[in-house]
DNA sequence: CTTATATCAGGTACACTGATATTC
DNA sequence: CGAATATCAGTGAACCTGATATAA
């Protein structure tokens, strides 16, 4: 038992009856904790998560997003954002606008503070980035993506 | 919350320079997000996450596992897969034996009560995954499962 | 002494449901 | 009233680091 796994290389156990690799879904469950891990790795010590830098990406590309905008996106319930938005608050990388004029909508924004700290964010992911596609062709990526589009999507339309 | 989301299809924020589509680390996150979120609707009424899910899996194709063995596997910490074990084991589904003849190693294995669960669970799943391979070729299915392997290894040989 | 195992202790971010208040 | 927003309260599974004890 020792070294039941000399390289796992990921075995993706389940009866590969009609197929042959077992589970995707265990697949993408095992890629996605891979990745989370390195960018936790790589932005842990400016103390950002990496839901935290997909909010901080969100808000650049489009600004005074509500909570709720966000959480869509994100495809997360309200509640769940907050928190994040919160804790980013906290540590003045955000900036939330009780204004609205109309209604009790909070629009969020980054901060100068926040912006810098997404900057030196993108530094480090860059290089996750490029080795993520290392090794595809460009029509592999497209499927990749197409797929992992498609996958995020197919839950939202039902519900 | 009813139907708040017509169908953002996923934005995907993130300079595309030199390519088209954004970050691939968000889409990733993403997908296996809402797979998650898919998992745990379906799963969710027999008590089961998807963490759970994959160690019952485990489990069942590798009977006699131990705790760090399970660690390594699912790419976490002892401690963490620790809490899994511990409540699977509260739950009932899966017997820990102190045996081990030498060392203190526990062996784990299913209990009857958890291959009901499992088979349970597998026929949930099943339509979940059919649909995670729908729409691929069999050369882009090929292509996305070396990818995800491939993300999933990487962490794993530096370190 | 070194390595691997298990486990205790502590901490935090995430994610959910449920209930409430406000505003259009 | 209905719909969308925000937010409070509570719960819990999953992650982590660090320290400890035991055993090969």
């Amino acid at each position: 038992m020792r070294k039941p796994n000399p390289h796992p290389s990921i075995p993706a156990p389940g009866e590969g009856k009609r197929g042959e690799g077992g589970y995707l879904g265990y697949l993408l469950r095992q890629a996605a904790g891979a990745h989370r891990l390195r960018m936790d790795r790589a932005l842990g010590d400016l103390g950002v998560t990496q839901p935290q830098f997909v909010t901080l990406t969100m808000l650049a590309a489009y600004p005074g997003l509500s909570n709720a905008d966000l959480a869509r996106l994100a495809l997360l319930t309200p509640q769940t954002l907050s928190v994040i938005v919160a804790n980013l608050e906290r540590a003045g990388s955000l900036v939330r606008k009780p204004h609205a004029i109309h209604g009790r909508i909070q629009h969020i924004d980054l901060s100068d503070s926040g912006r810098t700290l997404l900057r030196a964010c993108r530094e480090r992911v860059q290089a996750i980035e490029s080795e993520l596609t290392a090794g595809l062709s460009d029509a592999e990526e497209r499927a990749v993506r197409r797929w992992l589009v498609g996958v995020a999507t197919a839950a939202t339309v039902e519900s």
